[in-house]
DNA sequence: GATGAATGAGGCTTCATTCAT
DNA sequence: AATGAATGAAGCCTCATTCAT
């Protein structure tokens, strides 16, 4: 056998943690379930992090991250804001198709009072929706009223609550396509401009 | 003759428990904090419900009916999309500035996992989605591809989310004005238009 | 209306504690159930008892002692150990035609641990017994090796345990005639002879 | 690795259990005084047991189990009524005097109306039962009238009240010796007889 | 005299966290 | 390094008892 060093260890705490979350809420993810979940004593995540709350923080920090760096980049080689949005939903429907869990787990997370987002994360996220706003007025294809926050509820935080509630059936249960996303995204295209 | 049963106390429970509930989620509201910052003994609130969840159910339901009742009764005598989204809007506002918790209480409930509408109350809203998707089509004013799920998500779950949004202080910290929320306002009419 | 002070009051709560005893226990005999079946008031009852605990005691004393008022009665003016036998079954018969929760309630609290019979009826008892023993072994009849406390288990508490087994339905689900407890006396006739 | 359980703690859980059964009843027999007396945490228990009801379960089905067990194979390889009876009667002088509280924990569950002995334990000791009254008749020491039920409850029942009685000082308090169980084997065996 | 609203101690149970091995 | 046995605070709920009316 090889040592139970290897990283691959940790990765399924990861994994276990996001699912456990996703199904049972962050309450009702128990250490106890995670760690079974991940074939690891309920002791060792604790060599790694202080408590589940650090554990949780840390993979939400890091979901919500891989959205931002991927918008910082396209909102610098991007012309207009179409394709910026094109861009963060296609990402968005690629994390829904790829790992569905990791888009619950945010939504989950984003509405549990025991998250509160870290003020760096937060400050980042201004700053893109600022940017975002930037673009928009400059290439004339936005409403100057609109702003940071509503661009954030309404492109980031609109999508994810769609994905969710079409995922947990709300008034549907059918699969969502991509057709449907691009409702989504005309919606929000049309309440962004002028 | 035993004392009656004063009905603040009552009162004082329900504007506890939605409290408890903003301030910390439904499970961070334990009957105990409920009980302390209602000034009432813990087992009291024993005599009207069941239990905690009974007793978060029953607000629940009310307060989602309100905006149920108010909807369906401004859909019978209305003719545009306007009015009625203005109506609604306008119910939000005066919510938000008599009795902010109430909003914040909707929306932490909405978005907590544990909580599962009751299949009546969904099924109207529904019904209201419905009726306002069918008026939007008739006039000539909505787009037919938005389904009832994005009504129901933009017109009552977005205006939540924004006001929540503010009261929290994602972003920014002042007030909310009348002002905001028909940026808002347009925003939603815009997204759903043709 | 009559003002409610009638002796009826009392005696419904009587009722009412015998049954709620017999059917949940001592324990499940919550004032508030025995208050409800009443009729009366949860606090009515404290006019006469100080707590449960009283209440129920009182109503044990005076079942118990109908039964030895009894058998003293009888021992005064009986020659026979079969006499006496004959009575105290015939007796325990009737009442458990008449009255068949009283001898319920009469064995729940002889078995429940909360429940020492008060030392004047315990003593009363034994000299029951202790007379009992003198008329068998004057007459012949029984063995002198048996003990007071064997004469109570057998005589009492035997008959007891076993109309309770039946009515509960330990092996057996069908009612209790008077054939069956013809046999049991029979049997504890015969355990008592030489 | 983490220590090992110590199965001294499993074993003073159950013991405790037993004692506070004995000392108070099922309903008087708290968890947290469980614990306790255990020197055990409280939560520690639920490592073993679903709750205190299926801990208490366990404990009363093993010890009854072993005295049917017992019974059992004494029947298959006995002649005579006398001889199962003497080995009966041994097997409880045994345990009261090894392990009286066992004898005890028996009483208090038989008679405690909140325990229903389990539907298999319950058959089981019925065929033991009727075992003994085949013994009995085809060795015409038995009056064929008295049925399983009877032969339980002096049997069995009998003695463990008889035991209990006096370890609880009904009306003596000096200690039990074989000789008094003699007595109550031979007034036991006179009551079964024709 | 009666009522029943109100209390709060105490019961059972869960689970994040610690630490001996 | 890794385990999982053990802890105990905290949650929800019940119910005998008190007391203002």
């Amino acid at each position: 056998m090889a040592r139970n060093t290897d990283p691959t260890r940790l990765e399924k705490i990861h994994q276990a943690t996001m699912h456990m979350v996703v199904q049972n809420g962050y309450g009702g993810a128990s250490i106890s379930s995670i760690a079974r979940q991940a074939g690891v004593a309920e002791g060792y995540l604790y060599r790694f992090y202080k408590g589940k709350s650090e554990l949780v923080n840390e993979l939400f920090y890091k979901a919500l991250s891989e959205v931002a760096n991927h918008m910082e980049e396209v909102l610098q080689r991007s012309q207009t804001l179409e394709e910026v949005l094109d861009e963060l939903l296609d990402q968005m429907l690629r994390l829904t198709r790829d790992t569905p869990e990791k888009i619950m787990f945010l939504y989950k997370l984003m509405h549990d009072h025991t998250f509160r987002m870290e003020d760096t994360l937060r400050d980042r996220i201004f700053q893109i929706c600022n940017s975002f706003r930037k673009l928009g007025i400059e290439t004339g294809q936005m409403d100057p009223m609109i702003s940071e926050e509503n661009i954030y509820l309404l492109c980031v935080g609109y999508p994810i609550t769609f994905i969710n509630s079409r995922i947990k059936g709300l008034f549907y249960t059918h699969k969502l396509d991509s057709n449907e996303l691009s409702t989504v995204k005309a919606l929000i295209l049309k309440s962004l401009k002028k």
